[in-house]
DNA sequence: TTCAGGAATTAGAATAATTCCAATTTAGCT
DNA sequence: AGCTAAATTGGAATTATTCTAATTCCTGAA
């Protein structure tokens, strides 16, 4: 139900925009809601089409400017994986993607503290890293499917 | 020198494209000339002028079709951050990308054996991962440019 | 050495994801 | 209700990359 957020995640999204003096439109929210409802990272493409069947008028400029604020506000993640269309991806914890080359499918991939510490400790002096991206990509077993 | 590829990375060269049954053209060397020559990460784009220099009567499809190649010999690799533009690396060696995102300036940042086991650790039972990339973006002190 | 046939290269058109732009609509304040 | 800035819209533009069909180049058999 992308129209009516779950009240969790509406008071998360009304005040990740408002502290940033950002409006809680209803685009906004429609795009936020569709990325929640089906986690399966989806293509702007994808969010297009699921957006329109609850605003018909929607337009893809909206799709990306809605995107992108979303992703500023950090409400979600985009998933960058090789040239592929960028993805979408509401889970804020540390976590790696895991791409089965074969169904072109995406499945999260939990990090544990301890890698996570000894990645970062991969970065050397006189650099900050402010940001990390682990990818991995293989095939799945299809009892993974 | 691109044209001239020191002996070492020619014999590479040679017997990784025979390999295949593709054939050692000089567009091809020249194309990995340039990209063992200055290791900045050069996008399409840049190789496309450094190769033009040598062999001005070159195409870029020629550039696109050699690199694709390269890649699949397995003499450089694709580095792809974000939504930029592909870059390509010669060195083979398992290692991270660090891109400062005040530059735009890419680093190679080494991976030791330990870390790199953790990280593959990561990928759960069922899944086979045939790669692996890690990246990272932040600032690094001008001191590294 | 010549020549046939496949491989590689070429110029330019096509594609796909994303961004830009100028005009219109909307939301929040007075 | 009316003002103003913010958000949305449709369509054009951009950018990296891929495709296509024609040409050129190698290589190896005769």
């Amino acid at each position: 139900m992308p129209n009516s957020l779950p009240s969790f995640n509406r008071d998360n999204f009304n005040t990740a925009l408002r502290e940033k003096g950002l409006r809680p439109t209803k685009q906004r929210a429609c795009v936020y809601g569709v990325i929640l409802d089906k986690r399966d990272h989806p293509t702007a493409d994808d969010i297009y089409d699921r957006v329109k069947r609850h605003l018909p008028g929607t337009s893809f400029a909206t799709v990306y400017n809605c995107l992108e604020t979303l992703v500023g506000c950090d409400l979600v993640r985009q998933v960058n994986m090789d040239r592929s269309p960028t993805r979408y991806c509401p889970n804020l914890t540390p976590h790696a993607h895991f791409r089965c080359t074969q169904s072109g499918k995406i499945y999260d991939v939990e990090i544990d503290n301890d890698t996570l510490s000894l990645m970062q400790a991969l970065v050397p002096e006189g650099f900050e890293a402010e940001n990390l991206d682990l990818s991995f990509s293989g095939t799945a077993k299809p009892s993974n499917n």
